[in-house]
DNA sequence: GCATTGTATGTACCC
DNA sequence: ACGGGTACATACAATGCG
């Protein structure tokens, strides 16, 4: 019997039923029943590209014959298709191997007529969504039968799909199951090793309920069994940890099947297995990894579970109990200290629960703007969700997808930066224009098809700055209506949000109109993306033209206003403040250049050293903001860094010269006085690559060498901490800051190579009055 | 043989 | 595995110096 049934789609695979490929659609219904679909329609087609003066009737009887050579059956249909544009006529091949397929297309292309072959290079489940109005994290209408077909599938009810999927307006999603784990592994120095290091404390957080296994002995069978029936107990739409994608699901998959265990907690009684972008993927749960949603936060310094949860206001009251190597091995030595390694694991199962319940908005909107299934897209590279997010738009107008290709690496010039004025500057407005890139892309109709090398008359085209580019002003091309879009996306949200009532409500739109920024800031830096399927060199170039052509002329604006520009960097200008005159130079860079302009904020003081990308500043309410200099640096011992933000905050909030010449002079004091705690040294740095990769002996390489040896792990990725030693005879000049005591410090290193060099620079400059 | 100089390497930052 | 522009420390090779 055929019924209609609303459906939120969590997740998708393309699987075998009955040996029959088929499309599974995870996802709830709106009595919030965990339901299973089964799309036996669907099948994956690919298309040729027929060249333009070739016979229609021949090729595709050809094409048919070889079809069904090669077994894909003679399902093919000749449609008037576009590429980058233009009308051409496509052949489209069904097929339900994907390897046959692939022969066939090689052959195919042998055919004189065959231009080019498109979306095989496309998975299943993602020519699925662009196909069809399927939809991640969305409600749908869809008819459906009962089916019996669910055995092995841990939902309680499975339908087979017998009509098209048809998207229902409401935004909100429905009230998810979530479960945050944290697992900490035996003692192990470096980076844990599955088959060495077993699961020492492993905690499970859900709405209800907080669990902790603890190894007994050596043997963490016990941890993993308990885990798997917790999971398959609890029944989560959301698995959520932190490094789970690169640590966890590796570590637990492997100690389960050494065990012969197997870990399968998926929907499908799988195990977790690896899926694209380093994703690990649970069959019908959403496998979240949020060490890719702090990755992608630049405001984050640190990259840790602890600093996002802080930074979210979702770290627990009393503080983390600490877990860095050094103290791990302590607390296993003793009852409370093991007591303290699974309270610890408690809080940040805890926190990742919480974290995700309040970042699961922002991703399900992500998902649904993109089409990429909620579990990838946070895992995927930002160029992916553009061209995840262009893929759509292309299919909507009948454009075959480009396929993804080798291509040669090209660099072009980017941003302007200008060379800053030194000194300290009273009183600067810093003037930027909005959204540079998208609007410049808009404005000029930039986008690989509007380009034309061809000679046209010069009123039809805008011609860039630079290069010579030309690009046909109408019609509009895809970037531009798809910026467009994106621009009217925002709009609409930002309308709905005047109105919207509820807290939740609120919620999701504020996480979409983040959603619809990320992808619209991310267009310019897509096109100059080799891996780009729209990649158009002219596009990114001709768009960074335009860019430092509107600044310069805006800087020239600003001056003939008797404005003194202090700096500029790609689309922002420092300049010296006069009330009427930079609301005048706003109003001018609206008429004359047609692009919008704002005051961003207003620097009280702003010092600025000889070098581009580094300054400080601070704004009426007091707050200092430090741009690039060694207090915002990683890769600076915390000591310089305290001693230069106190030297500025001196500086700019006008205690004067001789109040930061004694902050530094007391500084210097404390460091020679022992004074100064060990880790204040520490010069912390990310190998970049393997070991045996370096070309040469850098410091933070020669400690990890040591570490090494001394039987750490050390991969890349990996942040190696070392210290500057005196040296003496056998001894190197650096060592990793776990073997160094503090005795070792060579402390006129610090106050020669570090402390003062990073202070003496920003008080030079703060002398010389701007 | 050793100090000076120039260039390459490596990291992290800004927009 | 989105772009280019930039600073800065350190290593290392080349250069110069009777």
């Amino acid at each position: 019997m055929d019924k209609e049934i609303k459906f939120w789609l969590l997740d998708l695979n393309w699987g075998t039923l009955d040996r029959q490929r088929c499309m599974f659609l995870w996802g709830i219904d709106d009595r919030g029943r965990r339901v299973l679909l089964l799309d036996e329609q669907f099948e994956p087609s690919l298309y040729l590209v027929l060249a333009g003066d070739v016979q229609l009737e021949p090729i595709a009887g050809q094409l048919k014959r070889l079809a069904t050579e090669h077994e894909l059956g003679a399902d093919i249909s000749v449609e008037e298709k576009r590429q980058l544009g233009r009308r051409v006529q496509a052949v489209r091949v069904r097929y339900s191997d994907n390897s046959k397929a692939e022969r066939f297309a090689a052959d195919a292309l042998r055919l004189k007529g065959v231009k080019s072959v498109h979306e095989l290079d496309l998975r299943p489940s993602t020519l699925y969504l662009l196909d069809t109005q399927a939809t991640p994290c969305r409600w749908h209408r869809v008819k459906v039968s009962e089916t019996d077909g669910s055995a092995g599938y841990a939902v309680p009810s499975t339908y087979l799909v017998r009509g098209e999927f048809r998207p229902e307006g409401d935004l909100s999603p429905p009230p998810l199951r979530l479960l945050a784990f944290h697992a900490i592994y035996k003692p192990s120095k470096g980076s844990p090793d599955p088959k060495k290091d077993p699961v020492a404390v492993l905690s499970v957080k859900t709405e209800g309920s907080a669990r902790s296994f603890v190894l007994d002995g050596s043997d963490d069978s016990g941890i993993l069994n308990g885990f798997v029936t917790l999971v398959r107990r609890e029944d989560p739409d959301v698995v959520v940890g932190f490094r789970s994608n690169s640590r966890d699901w590796l570590h637990l998959v492997s100690r389960a099947d050494a065990l012969d265990l197997g870990l399968n907690v998926s929907r499908a009684m799988t195990k977790p297995h690896p899926s694209v972008h380093g994703h690990f993927s649970i069959t019908g749960r959403l496998a979240i990894d949020l060490a890719d949603l702090a990755d992608d936060m630049p405001e984050l310094e640190t990259k840790t579970l602890e600093a996002l949860a802080e930074y979210l206001g979702s770290a627990p009251k009393e503080g983390f109990i600490p877990l860095e190597e050094v103290t791990m091995s302590r607390y296993w030595e003793t009852e409370q200290g093991i007591g303290d390694l699974r309270r610890a694991s408690e809080q940040r199962a805890q926190a990742a629960y919480d974290v995700c319940s309040e970042a699961l908005d922002y991703l399900l909107e992500l998902s649904s703007l993109t089409k990429l299934p909620a579990d990838h897209v946070l895992a995927a590279p930002v160029g992916f969700r553009v061209d995840s997010y262009l893929m759509l738009k292309a299919k909507r107008s009948g454009e075959v997808v480009p396929p993804r290709e080798e291509r040669p690496y090209y660099t072009y010039a980017g941003g302007l930066v200008m060379a800053p004025i030194p000194g300290m500057h009273e009183l600067v407005a810093v003037v930027d224009f909005r959204s540079m890139y998208p609007n410049i892309m808009i404005s000029f109709n930039v986008s690989p098809e509007t380009m034309v090398r061809t000679s046209r008359p010069s009123e039809e085209v805008n011609i860039s700055p630079e290069g010579g580019y030309r690009f046909f002003k109408e019609p509009r091309g895809f970037f531009p209506s798809a910026l467009i879009e994106l621009i009217e996306e925002r709009q609409r949200i930002e309308a709905q949000l005047k109105s919207a009532r509820s807290g939740p409500e609120k919620r999701v739109l504020m996480a979409r109109e983040k959603a619809v920024k990320v992808i619209s800031n991310a267009v310019y830096g897509y096109t100059g993306w080799l891996g780009a399927r729209w990649y158009s060199k002219g596009v990114a170039e001709s768009t960074t033209a335009w860019g430092r052509s509107l600044i310069t002329k805006a800087s020239n604006l600003a001056e003939e206003l008797g404005l003194k520009v202090v700096y500029g960097d790609t689309d922002s200008l420092f300049i010296s403040y006069d009330a009427d005159n930079v609301r005048k130079l706003l109003t001018d860079i609206g008429q004359e250049l047609k692009f919008e302009a704002r005051v961003d904020k207003v620097y009280e003081r702003v010092i600025f050293t000889e070098a581009k990308k580094r300054y400080a500043g601070i704004t009426s309410d007091g707050a200092v903001d430090i741009v690039g200099l060694e207090a915002v640096r990683s890769d600076w011992s915390e000591v310089a860094r305290r001693t230069q933000r106190e030297v500025l905050n001196d500086l700019l909030s006008g205690r004067g010269l001789e109040a930061a010449r004694a902050d530094l002079d007391k500084m210097i004091d404390d460091i020679r006085s022992g004074r100064v705690p060990l880790q204040d040294f520490v010069i912390w740095k990310v190998m970049s690559r393997p070991l045996s990769k370096y070309k040469v002996r850098a410091p933070h390489v020669e400690a990890a060498r040591v570490l090494e040896e001394k039987g750490w792990t050390i991969k890349p990725g990996d942040r190696v901490g070392y210290l500057v030693v005196r040296a003496t005879r056998n001894k190197p000049h650096v060592m990793p800051y776990q073997l160094a005591s503090a005795e070792d410090i060579d402390v006129e290193y610090y106050v020669n190579e570090q402390v003062l060099p990073a202070c003496t620079r920003v008080i030079e400059a703060a002398k010389i009055k701007g």
